[in-house]
DNA sequence: AACGATACTTGTAAAATACAAATTTAAAGG
DNA sequence: CCTTTAAATTTGTATTTTACAAGTATCGTT
């Protein structure tokens, strides 16, 4: 079986529209970039600008204007941690919250119908599949290092 | 099973990252979205720029500069087509080719040491799986429709 | 020959990115 | 304490990416 890397190639480029088109909620319209720094704040605890940059492998520097961006559009807050100053602590305003369970919203909705085209048996063992796909990212060396 | 969107989430960022890293060859360096247009300038037959563009899902504007600069690095030609002149017909070099195909054997080194931490039966599953999972994407209305 | 349609490009302007250098605060050593 | 070093974050700057609107060139149809 050696296709292997098309399927990959066209399975990313599937994701990557997944999540452009989840991310418009009302008139609010937010990057893929963005969707991923809301999501990722929304699950860790009281996380710092750097812990976000890394696990999303993104710059700081860059990340940095990101969440600037993010707070001009009142979604996102970043307050100075009172044991060490020179950690900021980043959260979700209410309306972030909004966004980010609309966006799961939406990306469950893709996700459901997608699975319909599928029988309950292979809906089971693509999740598992899944799994055990990231655990073995996970375990690479190769790849994904920055990643959680 | 509802943890169906974290999955999906953190493999859509491994993805990513697996095509980032992969696409640097010796001392030229590309960029994911010219990986993918190379790779589907080898891949398809005497593609047309609107072709590429929406194979990819990229804006046709967007996409005219894109190739404006692989023509620069020397990696693809256009050509304008014998039959209509508003078509242009688009080619790898063969520095191009060895590009695509350097790129090739990065991606399956990638994959086949990502597959290493699976055994042959869950290998065989989780390709299985992809495939599923391409086709019910494929089958799907909410995403992917520009998509091969 | 004239019309609209098609394929592609350019003008322009905004957003994303990343390296180097600065800033602020904390921790460690004397 | 005070100095030095390190860590977290920001800004300067310059490049790249992106996309809308408008333009050019070619084709097909009438």
């Amino acid at each position: 079986m050696d296709n292997k890397r098309e399927l990959f190639q066209v399975l990313t480029r599937r994701f990557g529209l997944l999540n452009k088109n989840c991310c418009s909620v009302g008139a609010i319209d937010i990057s893929t970039v963005h969707s991923h720094i809301i999501y990722e704040i929304d699950k860790q605890h009281e996380p710092t600008m750097q812990q976000i940059a890394e696990t999303l492998a993104i710059d700081v520097t860059t990340f940095s204007r990101q969440i600037q961006t993010l707070i001009k559009m009142e979604l996102v807050t970043k307050s100075p941690s009172l044991n060490d100053k020179r950690y900021y602590v980043l959260a979700l305003t209410t309306q972030g919250k909004f966004m980010a369970s609309s966006i799961e919203a939406s990306m469950n909705n893709y996700l459901d119908e997608i699975f319909l085209h599928m029988n309950e048996f292979e809906q089971e063992t693509v999740l598992r599949s899944i799994k055990l796909l990231n655990n073995a990212m996970s375990k690479s060396s190769v790849c994904c290092t920055p990643l959680l």
